[in-house]
DNA sequence: CGTGTGACCGGCG
DNA sequence: ACGCCGGCCACAC
């Protein structure tokens, strides 16, 4: 059973640490520069079907904003999900972002 | 089989 | 400094 590229996204979210917080183009550098940032979102968009749970709160794009909240049962479960985590949330936009930034390139060692 | 779309990023005007 | 545009790959219709 080859992992299809879904599952590969889905284990590196999963990898990332409680209260720590990547972006997608960090984890689309992770896979090689060919993967564009757009496919991780999108993965991350058929977490929701994935029997096993997906931490996307903990995914976030580049300017540290929670763009994906939108996509969630409820627009303010993430905000609510890192803030459960001790991240701090100021409108739609994670604080310290690059304090909590978690860079699997560098975390996993490339 | 072709087109469109998508939770983005980086470059250029 | 800001806004707009293209690129990039995978999947659904």
């Amino acid at each position: 059973m080859e992992e299809s590229f879904y599952d590969k996204v889905f284990r590196i979210v999963r990898l990332i640490p409680k209260g720590r917080v990547s972006t997608y183009g960090a984890i689309a550098k992770y896979f090689g520069t060919g993967l564009s940032s757009r496919m991780v979102g999108w993965a991350l968009n058929s977490s929701h079907s994935q029997d096993i749970p997906v931490p996307a709160q903990r995914v976030v794009n580049r300017n540290g904003l929670l763009t994906g909240r939108h996509h969630f049962p409820t627009p303010t479960l993430m905000e609510e999900l890192l803030i459960s985590e001790g991240i701090k949330i100021k409108e739609n936009q994670v604080q310290d972002f690059k304090k909590h930034f978690w860079d699997p390139a560098v975390e996993l060692g490339y």
